[in-house]
DNA sequence: TTGTAAGCGTTATCAT
DNA sequence: ATGATAACGCTTACAA
């Protein structure tokens, strides 16, 4: 910002190579005066570095894409959290891209961040499996793939490129057993969009475990991870009369699911008991049963692969533990 | 990424000048055929412009800095959300930076941008005012302003810049009115805190409606925004003796109370009226009365002055409208 | 150990 | 209307 490695160069009266050379952390030797000469310049000047600058020789430009559903959802913003901090720590900068689960925008933001020379781009939300621009949106990423781009998925995507994931089937399977163990019957399910290969999987299964213990899944309520469709699957079930426990796909309608029930005068855990999948910060305020997904953890992971692609494996497959956290929404069948 | 301007230049049979003029959207006249084969010759190499060569020479990155608290408090996302959705709209691209309300990774962070030659940065949290970093915050802030950076604050700080705020003191003070509308006069105040300008503003309104009013505004409770904080004073209010009504500097803090104090037994609205400040997401699943604070505005606003620098006033001071929004959590006193 | 000079991929100035 | 060519601010062979 203030003045160049030129004027670095000029004041210390050296060449702009050795000034480069003493403030870039070379391996190429600078004699000891020398460099303290440059380093009092630059201190002098105020002097910092033109990152872009750097970035357009070096072809790395410190820049982690992260290419998500909505900032808004913790969900989300705990994956940017992770990142962000192991970011810092190695002096990248991470770049933000709301795609509301839009594969156009998806791809969009991919191109836009291609521009920059971006290391790598993280794809934290699941995609629709179906939408016309997947096609594209694959053949892109290859692209930017074969191009040197550290392409990672945290949820499976169509496209190939790394993927550090939850089992996301399992973790469904194993809160469904804990309702399950705890006597209940009758089990409802408020399901994520249907096109999300996330909500898809924990579908699958929660009628896996379901079946496992010879149980009917036929009870499943559209939903959409929001808030408000978990209180609208509540609405209808004290209508249609309640189940023993209910399972959401994600945090944030179970928390609308125990809102709207409580709203209704149903008591939760004592008539119905409520859990759902992810363990955000949200999920803590409510005392909610959850699983918990390492969320920093997802992102984080996926940054220290962008930063450090010693051995970086396109292919790569990282499954991260979950675990079943249990707390007030749910109990023991009366 | 897939070649550069050369190569399109080359396969279209025309200088590298004319080529960038043709694809820059430059006002230099390019005649109709000679573009026509540019463009495709661009298409065909799926030809996708150097931002950061772009960036280098005319000195405009197209990027946002954004420096915030914590990304996961959603009073940080919905601001990021509302400064991407502006930045998106003109291809502009937003880089997110945890500071941790830290003065010394607010100025690392300010540093970095600066070597991005971010156009803009936008300081969202209120700052400490006696923190010993920010001096040096302060004054590299204005250096960062003389160079050209955009810098607006979207809460009071010690700094110069531009500011994009609600009146946090009167957005206090007329939620604590409402309060004694209701008829309350035993009311509890949860801070924030304490040195950063915005819960000091928050507490001032409080105290000032008090003492309009008549009321003592003696019963204020240590907080920090968390949770945490809120459900520590209302664990501490059900011993010390319950107040009629709490308020709480944030929401968050506020639905602390409110989950506490529930689950102490402690009947919200009924024996006790909580509100917070915010209009945050997750307000409306509590179904909180608080004071709405347009944060996708706040955001929005500062995003679009700093991309369209039309007549920028670095001393620009604008205040966004706030309200009271009456919600469940509150109701007269019995 | 230091310096010279050739890029990196653009845009912008000045000719033509 | 088109083309050379000099920046932009840096790193990195290659020379000395």
């Amino acid at each position: 910002m203030a003045g160049s490695l030129a004027d670095v160069a000029r004041r210390a009266g050296v060449s702009i190579a050795t000034a480069s050379r003493a403030l870039s952390g070379s391996s190429h030797p600078v004699s000891a005066k020398v460099r303290e000469r440059i380093m009092r310049a630059a201190q002098e000047l105020g002097y910092s570095p033109s990152a872009l600058a750097r970035a357009l020789v070096t072809r790395r430009s410190r820049i982690i894409g992260l290419i998500l559903g909505d900032i808004v959802d913790v969900y989300f913003a705990e994956i940017t959290r992770g990142v962000e901090d192991v970011a810092r720590r190695s002096g990248y900068l991470t770049i933000v891209c709301d795609a509301d689960r839009d594969p156009a925008a998806e791809l969009a933001y991919l191109r836009l961040l291609g521009d920059y020379q971006s290391e790598g781009v993280i794809f934290t939300g699941g995609g629709a499996l179906d939408d016309p621009a997947a096609a594209t949106l694959a053949d892109q990423v290859r692209r930017a793939s074969e191009a040197g781009v550290r392409v990672v998925s945290l949820a499976p995507r169509a496209f190939g490129g790394a993927t550090v994931t939850i089992d996301n089937r399992a973790a469904a399977a194993e809160i469904t057993r804990q309702l399950v163990s705890l006597g209940h019957r009758r089990i409802a399910f408020v399901a994520g969009m249907p096109e999300i290969t996330t909500s898809a999987l924990r579908l699958e299964g929660f009628r896996a475990a379901m079946a496992e213990a010879g149980l009917d899944a036929g009870e499943v309520y559209a939903g959409n991870f929001r808030f408000e469709a978990g209180q609208a699957a509540a609405d209808e079930m004290v209508r249609r009369g309640l189940p023993e426990a209910v399972l959401a796909a994600n945090d944030e309608s179970a928390i609308g699911v125990v809102m709207a029930l409580r709203d209704a005068g149903v008591k939760v855990p004592e008539d119905v008991s409520v859990a759902g999948i992810g363990n955000t910060r949200t999920s803590r305020f409510v005392d909610l049963t959850t699983v918990s997904v390492e969320l920093n953890e997802l992102g984080a992971i996926a940054a220290r692969r962008i930063i450090d692609p010693e051995g970086w494996d396109p292919a790569l497959r990282i499954s991260v533990p979950h675990r079943v956290i249990i707390r007030s929404t749910t109990r023991e069948r009366r």
